[in-house]
DNA sequence: GCGAGATCCTAC
DNA sequence: TAAGGTAGGATCTCGC
């Protein structure tokens, strides 16, 4: 055995020619085929099905569920106290457009159900059996439902333990395995972190949440919120608290409970049927070799491994078990080009390398087998200066002429595949194959790009800096040389009409200037540039041109906002890079306003009626004239100790005192908005739940939302075009003269402050002796006038609320029953409160003109 | 008032 | 044995 370690991080070469790990052998037997054994267990049976038999996805059975318990007030549900009042089922074939079962399990009874089967039970434990048993029967390929990795599955386990139900455990498929949850703690930089893993052999759970956290940067992820972003339909948002309640009542109740329970079985099908997301997953699931679940549970990194696992093995590999160093040396990433920020009316054109990482390993075989490790390595070895490479990191790496790597060759692979499975997507006519090979290139691509990342995964299986570092370092050599020879070809010395300028770039992409007046010159440039710039790198480094920003408003780093055309004739869309509208972490206000101007600013390219928009939009903000709904900051709670005071962390501890069942937890994300309060408090003081706020009259501090939320942004966009004195047009005038706020029911003062009756015609202060009357002496004479404005705007206010009331019946599916829902994602839940509100106010205003004079036949109709 | 540092979220 | 990476803007708190 010849040691030659020096080639490859831990390699060592065996006489037979392949290569072992330097690990020991019991070593390897632990770990390394372990999980070769694992990658080709039952659990992916579906990622091990043959690629072109696309048709046997369509036909799983998937069957989405959801359980009530009866909670206590304040408490989050606890298995060994709350029981498990309704289980609620939906059964689907994935592709099929019609549900094929609906039923629900209900403890005691509960009136019949139009579109569902209602079972009834006097006990839980009879309706715990009773549902395993269903399982069982129906025998689905896949469980889904909303949340239900995290808390209806391990409910429905420790419930079921708890109560000694016989035969619960028994869900998957092999006999006598039984599902049992397995607790993993963790201790990560963040916090203390317990997962929650179960095991149903030869099924796939498929949480809807995990998917949906995963594939979409939503403010909410309530199935709610995530159901009006997706599907466009509301569902009545019951809270907890209200759950016992019903349960306690009578069968009606319980089958409100129940149509509640079914509808929230029902949506993450649904879900599931709009986003594809399954069917990408079983794409993915293929192409890497990863069980489906482990998508949604695990990382980026498995996937990588069981590609290395699987072409490794192919190709005679074993890989190492590595310990961890916990190395925390961080290596350089790419270029950002300096902006020369701006807004340009000419065509900006884009250069993008495609794949870049993964075209740089490739061109330059980057793997671990081919890194010399050591400085001397290359003598040692007797190769010659053409049969290495020295990257800009200044590590080694040998030619594919002398051996070709690993990673290139999983790259080349993951990029001729999706070559192919485009091709055939553009031939495809089906629908349904269609987002299969949609799903399946997607994948490959991702995979492709995921693989740069693993090798500078420090904490990660098998990191290796040379590798990231050389690749990283290529790159900022690539955008740099690009940015030159682009500068220097497009002169008017060459024969131009200008002199190009690269105006910005990042990572792997320049917007050059050319300095032309029309699209089609631009593009015809910037083809040409692609073209001839490619000829210079090595295949397959090839430089594209993509598209034409024409305007482009160039901020600033990782900032900017254009139109964006791939062909003359139309733009393709408004693409917003950074700016506030694709960031979560503002107000929808602001996301809104800026939005909103943006188009006006680069679409109809209109700055006056930009400016007026905001300016009008300030005005309203100022007169409290802005819904709440678009008011709410959402920030996401990331770990449970905190250096530093923050809004969304304050606020959090507080709903914990006075809502403890409700309290958010790490990884949620929290709402709330700031309130006005004492003059200098700090932001982190002056954050509130919405719905606390809704419910308490609680002032907004519209100053707050004009000065730290809305203006910078706005002279952010509006500067580069209006000038310096964009800011002075925007936030200095009429429009932002202040009204005052509205009292509070609670706070300090709220006790104290004794509200003066005024005059409803012409607002003057009454004198103590007449507060109870409408109106003063003066306006006596046109009382009647007033009386009938006022009511004219009550019946307005009582036609709104109607409307509102009838909009949420609708949603809540029912008309003739007390509306419960208070979700905080839903604007018309915001609104009625505030119009019911305004509706009380006005009651009384009326009630101030005394009882009507009969005389009046306005009166008497009413 | 200013700068450092923490934090969030995004671009690539 | 859980975990792709770095660059970077914006905002807020806190200490000076």
């Amino acid at each position: 055995m010849v040691d030659t370690n020096i080639l490859g991080c831990c390699w060592i070469e065996l006489p037979s020619g392949r290569w072992f790990p330097r690990t020991s052998t019991s070593q390897f037997s632990k770990t390394s085929r372990c999980q070769l054994e694992v990658d080709v267990s039952w659990q992916d049976f579906i990622s091990h099905a043959p690629e072109g038999d696309w048709a046997t996805v369509a036909r799983f059975r998937i069957h989405s569920f959801d359980i009530e318990c009866a909670g206590r007030k304040g408490i989050f549900p606890e298995a060994n106290v709350d029981p498990v009042i309704q289980i609620a089922n939906v059964i689907q074939l994935h592709g099929d457009g019609d549900v094929l079962t609906r039923n629900v399990f209900t403890l005691k009874s509960c009136a019949p159900i139009g579109h569902a089967d209602v079972f009834c039970y006097d006990n839980e434990v009879d309706l715990l059996c009773a549902w395993a048993d269903f399982v069982r029967e129906l025998d689905p390929d896949i469980f889904t439902g909303y949340n239900i990795n995290n808390f209806d599955f391990p409910y429905l386990l420790e419930r079921a333990t708890y109560l000694k139900v016989s035969n619960f455990e028994y869900l998957g498929r092999l006999l006598n395995v039984r599902s049992v949850i397995k607790e993993t703690v963790t201790q990560t930089k963040i916090g203390k972190r317990t997962y929650k893993t179960i095991n149903f052999e030869g099924r796939v759970p498929y949480d809807m949440l995990l998917v949906t956290k995963r594939d979409f940067k939503l403010r909410s992820y309530t199935l709610n919120s995530v159901c009006q972003e997706i599907l466009g339909e509301q569902k009545e948002d019951v809270h907890y608290s209200i759950i016992t309640d019903l349960q306690n009542g009578d069968e009606q109740t319980r089958r409100r409970l129940a149509v509640y329970c079914l509808k929230d079985a029902e949506l993450p099908v649904r879900l599931l049927r709009r986003v594809l997301s399954f069917t990408n997953d079983v794409e993915m699931a293929r192409v890497t070799g990863v069980p489906i679940t482990s998508l949604l549970t695990k990382g980026e990194q498995v996937k990588v491994v069981a590609q290395l696992l699987r072409h490794g093995k192919q190709a005679g590999y074993f890989m190492p078990s590595h310990q961890g160093t916990g190395g925390a040396d961080q290596f350089e990433g790419a270029t950002v080009i300096e902006p020369v920020r701006g807004y340009y009316t000419d065509p900006i054109a884009t250069l993008d390398f495609s794949s870049l990482y993964p075209s740089i390993m490739i061109a330059h075989n980057l793997c671990y087998s081919t890194l010399l490790k050591s400085t001397t390595a290359k003598t040692k070895l007797g190769l010659s200066d053409d049969q290495v490479t020295r990257t800009p990191a200044n590590c080694t790496f040998v030619r594919s002429s002398v051996r070709s790597g690993l990673l290139p060759q999983i790259l080349q692979h993951l990029l001729a595949a999706r070559k192919k499975t485009k091709a055939l997507l553009k031939e495809a006519k089906d629908p349904v194959l269609q987002a299969v090979l949609n799903g399946r290139q997607l994948a490959y691509k991702i995979s492709a790009n995921s693989v740069y990342g693993f090798t500078g995964a420090q904490n990660g299986k098998l990191p290796c800096l040379e590798i990231s570092g050389s690749v990283t370092a290529y790159g900022r050599a690539m955008i740099e040389q690009t940015k030159r020879e682009v500068e220097a070809h497009y002169t008017v010395a060459n024969g131009y009409e200008s002199d190009a300028k690269v105006i910005y770039g990042d990572t792997d992409s320049v917007m050059v200037n050319f300095k032309v007046k029309t699209l089609e010159r631009s593009m015809e440039l910037g083809r040409e540039a692609a073209e001839s710039i490619s000829t210079k790198f090595i295949d397959p480094i090839r430089l594209e041109f993509e598209k034409v920003y024409y305007p482009y408003l160039l901020i600033n780093k990782k900032r900017y906002a254009g139109l964006y055309f791939t062909r003359p004739d139309k733009y393709d869309k408004m693409d917003c890079k950074g700016i506030e509208t694709v960031r979560r972490d503002n107000c929808p206000l602001v996301a809104d306003v800026i939005g909103t101007c943006l188009r006006k600013l680069l679409i109809d390219r209109d700055p006056g009626g930009a400016t007026n928009y905001a300016k009008q939009v300030i005005s309203d903000l100022l007169q409290n004239n802005v819904d709440i709904s678009q008011l709410v900051i959402t920030k996401e709670l990331t770990k449970n100790d905190y250096a530093g005071k923050q809004a969304h962390v304050e606020l959090m501890k507080k709903i914990k005192k006075r809502d403890p069942g409700n309290a958010p937890k790490v990884g949620d994300r929290i709402p709330y908005v700031i309130t006005a309060s004492t003059k200098n408090a700090k932001a982190f003081e002056k954050a509130e739940d919405p719905i606390y706020v809704l419910e308490n009259s609680i002032p907004i501090d519209a100053k707050y939302y004009l000065e730290n939320q809305l203006s910078k942004p706005l002279v952010r966009i509006f500067q580069p075009i209006l000038g310096d004195n964009a800011e002075s047009i925007l936030l200095r005038g009429e429009h932002t003269r202040t009204k005052t706020v509205v009292t509070s029911k609670v706070g300090a003062l709220a006790g104290f402050a004794k509200k003066k009756e005024i005059c409803l015609g012409c607002k003057s202060v009454l004198p103590k002796d007449r507060e109870t009357e409408a109106v003063c002496a003066y306006c006596r004479p046109k009382e009647s006038t007033i009386y009938q404005q006022e009511l004219g705007h009550h019946r307005m206010l009582e036609n709104r609320f109607s409307e509102l009331f009838t909009e949420c019946q609708r949603c809540q599916g029912s008309l003739h029953e007390e509306i419960l829902c208070t979700s905080r994602d839903c604007p018309i839940f915001y609104i009625r409160k505030k119009v019911q509100m305004e509706l009380e106010s006005s009651k009384m205003k009326i009630a101030r003109f005394g009882k009507p004079v009969l005389q009046d036949d306005e009166m008497l109709s009413n």
